[in-house]
DNA sequence: GATAAAAACTAATAATTGTTAGTTTTGACA
DNA sequence: TGTCAAAACTAACAATTATTAGTTTTTATC
């Protein structure tokens, strides 16, 4: 009976995927059904085959758009002419912007990528090193211009990954941190491991 | 015709446990279905309900028992007569460790838990807040002490937790890192993000 | 070798899954 | 108002799910 409305600057389709990817993250892509996404938007889950064309095809267009984001900034910082801890200062603020403003679609990146059927697994996961080489190899510089202490660069980039991709697991739940207090306490603990000292 | 044999110090439920943790992290819980498990083991399905009470009951049993290595670790911390960096720094280097060395019992305890059922689900919430309320508190002393910086206490547990828990994502994939330069490496920059300058 | 318990098996359950086929309804424009 | 495409519907599919019941095999102990 109901119809998928869409949204002012959204298709029915962005319909679709933004309700699957509420679903998806609060009880996983394997978890969630067709009928309950369908139900969530007040329709019939054949219905939704109007629109897409599989449940896998949401989740690949879920990773895929959140990855070019990523590719897109660091590309950006790359071409920049600053210091190289003033460009991972701007690297680690993007990261957790995104996880606060868009935290259930990059949480989907960072934890459901895995149910990627191939050939889009192979290709996410080779974007998702590209990725980390490429912030291992600006961390190495830095160490090479002396602004940088002589941590191990990939450990370095794993850690703040790592510090920065938990956000959500805990701002969701609770009572919420302050996201400007949390930016800049976070970001300040993660430079500071960094930098070298007297700086 | 295979039967389930049980290893030197582990009975039948052992090895189930065992072979479904590591479906458990390489699939997640809801992808990974009673038949994988017995496949893996070399059993019929059924075969598996002899030595548990269901699927759910296997992944309780995993959640709470690394629960309950945790919270033995923090109480004995709490009691012991040091300065509070230290306790933390201990505290950080027996999360790596156990990072490292149950990689996959610690992963399921943290990134599966929420596919509990209730009343479990709940109980391992509760004991999730409670852990990390107490170390927040732990920080908070160290602030006192003059020897932590000003940062907001929650936000630097969470920012230590969601690093250390991530190790596991990209240790296993590609070629791994030494284990001690892991530790030492990771230890240290999350102490320096930490402590009060010029100690 | 007989006995009894432990642990495997086969067969079947009802429920749920993603998806297709075919049909009806809706809504915008002529 | 009639037309046509877009988008909803119902019915059904084969596959898979966790689990139960009932039966047979294995193993250890006497």
């Amino acid at each position: 009976m109901a119809k998928i409305i869409p949204s002012e600057n959204g298709s029915r389709k962005d319909v679709i995927t933004q309700k699957a990817t509420t679903l998806f993250r609060k009880k996983g892509f394997p978890a969630t059904s067709m009928r309950e996404i369908a139900e969530a938007i007040g329709v019939e889950a054949p219905s939704l085959y109007n629109h897409i064309s599989s449940k896998n095809d949401i989740l690949k267009d879920i990773c895929f758009r959140v990855a070019k984001q990523y590719m897109g900034n660091l590309r950006a910082e790359e071409l920049k002419n600053d210091s190289i801890l003033a460009k991972i200062e701007r690297i680690i603020r993007f990261h957790i912007t995104m996880m606060v403003d868009e935290y259930e679609t990059v949480y989907i990146a960072d934890h459901e990528w895995r149910h990627l059927p191939e050939p889009f697994l192979a290709d996410f996961k080779s974007q998702r090193r590209s990725y980390r080489s490429r912030l291992a190899a600006l961390i190495e510089e830095g160490i090479d211009r002396g602004e940088i202490r002589e941590v191990h660069p990939m450990i370095a980039v794993h850690t703040i990954l790592s510090a920065i991709n938990g956000i959500d697991s805990w701002q969701r739940s609770g009572k919420k941190i302050d996201p400007v207090l949390l930016e800049d306490n976070m970001t300040q603990m993660l430079i500071l491991g960094l930098q070298k000292k007297g700086r």
